[in-house]
DNA sequence: TTAAAAATACCTAACTATAGGTATAAAAAA
DNA sequence: TTTTTTATACCTATAGTTAGGTATTTTTAA
């Protein structure tokens, strides 16, 4: 039962995209074993029982979510290789990415060389972007390294009752607070998500997911 | 120079989709021919010189809007059969497809067998939808049948910039207005909405994808 | 070529949020 | 058990939004 094929899992609900992935690496048949999966679940159950050298994985699943299937592979299986890859062009969904143990994020725009590129250099032990991605990471942050912005129970009820476009005072009522007390939280929120409103605070909570 | 095959013209920005779409067809390569094109006005040059008997064209290209796109294929050439594809699940978005000459609406999520299936069905003239996108028709909207608060350019203009949490002052400056102008758009837009102020008013619109 | 819709602009007053602080008690983590 | 974080609350002044109007011009559609 031995392989010596560098096996690739592609994991990804859209059937054209995992079509898309295998026939760019067909060229490189000799070299590479592809399976794939549409659920994050199934591939983990995979990879229990056999050797997976990488995985392209996409963060958007509808079983569960990127960042969590990326710890839960590298929990189980330290030494595979997974790159991110996404549509989404958010700085912050690639850190949490990197945080969880993956080695590079390529966005869906990828062009195939690039797409050999980082698979070689991640397999190599290198931090490995798509162009596009390289250009979104190279932008100087606002938020230096801290990237997403953790936020307080407190501060998510608050949070969501702004989103409901409640005023301070009425936010203060229903919580039993001094309108005071919810205006400091409401600072605070500007102040952690690098905002200086509420329309702002709020688009970038709901590109946060955070809302 | 004689053709009889069925040319399928496909036009998405994602080399992966290009090449899943192709890979997908390829069974059937004795009946369907396909080119490709990332760019839709390299596709609307390609159409002035050739016969194409269907379009997959994706609604998100970095160039022009893919409702316009559709406008000016069924315009040029106006027995190609264009199917919108997309990952957008918007109703609205459909709708406007639909408007501007599409024969149905794939989302990227696809199988391979509904993938020929729609093919097939908008080249004998139905309306065909991908099953998930057909489940998003089917669904009654909230709105009655206006659905989504439909808003002008101009409003949708200023949602954009009230969502970057820009001042009333700052919008004007932007867009060579009085800020009385931009107030009145904005309440216009409050109004339309059906809501009090401007953070309710971007949930609103996030959550009818206009933003 | 009209009628309707969209875009423009104005007014006043009341209300609400934002900037830039400080400070203390209660929970949670180290 | 000490340190850090979270939650609480206050102050002053300025900036910005919202409510409730009216009104003209320019586009678009019928």
């Amino acid at each position: 039962m031995r392989q010596d094929k560098i096996i690739i899992a592609i994991i990804d609900d859209h059937p054209m995209v995992i079509e898309g992935l295998k026939s760019l690496l067909k060229p490189e048949a000799a070299v590479y074993a592809t399976v794939s999966f549409t659920r994050g679940m199934e591939f983990i159950s995979f990879l229990r029982q056999n050797d997976v050298n990488l995985v392209l994985l996409d963060i958007s699943l509808p079983d569960v979510s990127g960042i969590e299937l990326c710890k839960e592979i590298k929990k189980i299986s330290p030494e595979t290789i997974v790159l991110g890859l996404s549509n989404q062009t958010e700085r912050s969904m690639m850190l949490q990415m990197l945080q969880s143990g993956a080695s590079g994020y390529l966005l869906k725009n990828v062009s195939p060389d690039e797409l050999l590129t980082c698979i070689q250099e991640a397999l190599h032990g290198l931090i490995s972007f798509s162009r596009e991605a390289k250009e979104i990471m190279g932008r100087p942050s606002k938020a230096g390294l801290n990237e997403v912005a953790s936020i307080t129970k407190r501060e998510k009820q608050i949070l969501e009752l702004l989103a409901q476009g409640k005023t301070t005072a009425a936010i203060a009522t229903e919580l039993f607070l001094s309108p005071l007390t919810v205006d400091t939280h409401r600072k605070n929120l500007l102040q952690k998500f690098e905002v200086k409103n509420t329309a702002e605070l709020l688009m970038a909570a709901v590109q946060q997911k955070l809302l």
